[in-house]
DNA sequence: CCATTTGTTAGTTATATTAACTAACTGAAG
DNA sequence: CTTCAGTTAGTTAATATAACTAACAAATGG
């Protein structure tokens, strides 16, 4: 059953490709490659896409990977939007769209609009229920992918649900669900910036801080699913806390802290536009103060940041939420800030998926569960 | 070749076992287990022990490990003194010693003292060179496992140096190098406090500050072998730095560092004792300046740990090198700290191994390359 | 028609399985 | 005390699976 694995993983990365170059490529014999070969044509995972081309000798017939032989759909809820999508098993999307939904939003209310959007967008795509292998979520706030559960999700006031098998059972599919953090990491990493990338960390500044953290090509999630949680990260300032109360890094450079630094210094600040860019604008335009705000906050991402480098020593840190905003320029700036604090400065990109990153994630946290289909190791 | 390995992990974990119940705990068949264990008695890595009782049926034939089938040693040099041992299978010590070596100690001197070592250890215990599957070498400074060298070691002046295959074509073995924390890290985690915990940091504070990282039970080193180098991270207020000089949490954290520190407060302070263990001295006679330099001591090493949890929510995380001096009562006051930040705060337990931490960790780093003799998963 | 490459067929090997057996032992009925 | 049913341990034999090698047929260019 490896084996096929193998050789789809093969199919796939050099596709179209020849029985016996199959063999060469993952070592096995062309008896071996031929037989599993056929067992996955039978199934309608590979067809044969004609003949190829050579300067001597027979022929080959060139193989390619049915990408279409099986689809999941990959979700993500922000506590306000719904995207969806339909995606075939290379994580190509067929369709996708985003409605978003109005408070208050109860488990039953998702399940329904999933169950809504599932249903459009099959019969968009021309494709059937039975062709389903399942349905990946992103919810927001704290979950445990592990049981299924979500512990708490301040958006929606969820607390302590299982909402995996409440989901399986309304679906009738199996779902797979975890933080929208999490799923907007999986998606940078299997189709994003972080493509291949073996060490990476996905920091996210939005309303909280947060990081995915994919080691040896894979997820990191900690004793109890609570590693990225760097909101809790000392940086900066020692802050007089209130008992139960956590997080300094979040309280002082998350998008709410930072409009409210903005709104002492500038005169009109804008709820509805981002703040770094409205701070990058009259940093241009020559407020000293502005300019200053920034940096502040660059740098303070940036401790944060050295913090993880010289922990982890990851090949690249994508930027995501909020940061994206900061531009080349900014990337460029944080960077020499690293390059004070540590020897080592990994790759620093920006998240290349925009709002699609978590859906797509989704689609690959169902993918992931099915390596015998996609080749994936 | 992968079910002996499954056979050996339980026949470990259950001796003395009989082959019926091998069976039952490795969902293998009983032929199967009998033909393997066969084999294996064949290469003396299993013996029979004797009958066993039961209260029906035929009595069991009870089968124990043979640890004693094959020897590894493990050494570790701090730059100055050279520790080695023997060990068995399981990594059990068979005989060790410590030399003091004088400096300047080239590569030549230390491969020398080595092969003298081994002779001495085996003449020792008994045993011949035949049965030794390799030596593991932890050094001080910066080590490359992958290529086997080593970057940069102060306090020899060593500098990219081929150790490994150096060292394997003198000693006429395998040979395995890492740096001496990593070593530390391994032997506790095989011998020490924090065997089969999945997910683990061990905090070294030394001359440096440094940790060694376990996870999903398997050593992390990072894409560039420099994860862990904690040193670098930012711990307190921020300070101006100079071109090229890193390692802020170091600087101030360190031993060299609170020796300084302690000097400004304190009218005698012996460079030969460890200086946490005099200022707990003090500050227990009521000197309110040393309770309050070993208070802002744990407080910035808590503030480092806050760091790494927040980020790897480990299981636990093992303090060592000046650390293990604060006693419990110093880890109540760290873990208090601790809870101030951080929600999930890990356990929090002193190093149990002692100096010879490293060469047992040694030992295993060797072990861990014959996963198919030892049964190590 | 020969050299060369692709793909298949036939037979072999390695490693597991299941089913059925022998071995060894307990305990209770006769 | 003997005997035999019931139980557990370990082995043997036949079978299944999944790979391999060797040999050959198909296809093609020179």
């Amino acid at each position: 059953m490896l084996n096929r694995q193998e050789i789809l993983h093969a199919l796939r990365k050099y596709a179209p490709i020849s029985r016996a170059d199959l063999a060469k490529k993952t070592q096995l014999s062309r008896p071996c490659v031929s037989a599993l070969v056929d067992e996955m044509i039978q199934e309608g995972l590979i067809h044969e896409i004609g003949i190829g081309d050579s300067t001597v000798g027979r022929k080959p017939i060139l193989l390619e990977y049915n990408a279409t032989a099986y689809l999941v759909m990959g979700a993500l809820f922000d506590g306000n939007v719904l995207h969806m999508a339909l995606a075939d098993l290379k994580g190509e999307l067929l369709c996708h769209e985003k409605k978003k939904l109005v408070s208050p939003i109860s488990g039953e209310t998702l399940i329904q609009e999933l169950e809504e959007g599932l249903s459009r967008l099959l019969e968009q795509s021309q494709m059937t229920k039975e062709k389903m292998l399942g349905i990946g979520i992103g919810l927001p706030g704290i979950t445990r992918k592990r049981d299924g559960t979500i512990s708490y999700s301040p958006s929606t006031g969820w607390m302590d649900l299982p909402v995996q098998t409440d989901f399986e059972a309304r679906l009738g599919l199996p779902v797979v669900i975890d933080n929208d953090v999490n799923m907007m990491t999986l998606g940078e990493y299997y189709k994003g910036i972080g493509i291949g990338v073996a060490n990476q960390i996905y920091m996210y500044v939005g309303t909280g801080i947060g990081a995915g953290i994919i080691l040896h090509h894979q997820f990191y999630r900690g004793s109890r699913e609570a590693a990225g949680e760097i909101g809790y990260m000392i940086v900066g300032a020692i802050q007089p806390i209130s008992k139960g109360e956590y997080g300094i890094f979040e309280r002082n450079y998350s998008t709410p802290a930072i409009y409210a630094k903005a709104r002492k210094i500038l005169p009109h600040v804008c709820e509805e536009t981002s703040v770094i860019r409205q701070l990058v604008h009259h940093a241009e335009q020559g407020n000293v103060q502005a300019r200053h705000l920034l940096d502040e906050v660059y740098q303070h991402w940036a401790y944060g940041m050295v913090n993880m480098i010289s922990l982890l020593d990851p090949d690249l840190l994508i930027l995501s939420g909020e940061m994206v905003n900061i531009g080349e320029k900014g990337v460029q700036r944080i960077q020499h800030f690293l390059a004070e604090w540590v020897p080592m400065v990994p790759d620093l990109k920006l998240a290349a998926l925009g709002e699609q990153a978590g859906m797509i994630g989704a689609v690959f946290s169902v993918l992931e569960t099915f390596p015998m289909l996609t080749g994936q190791k």
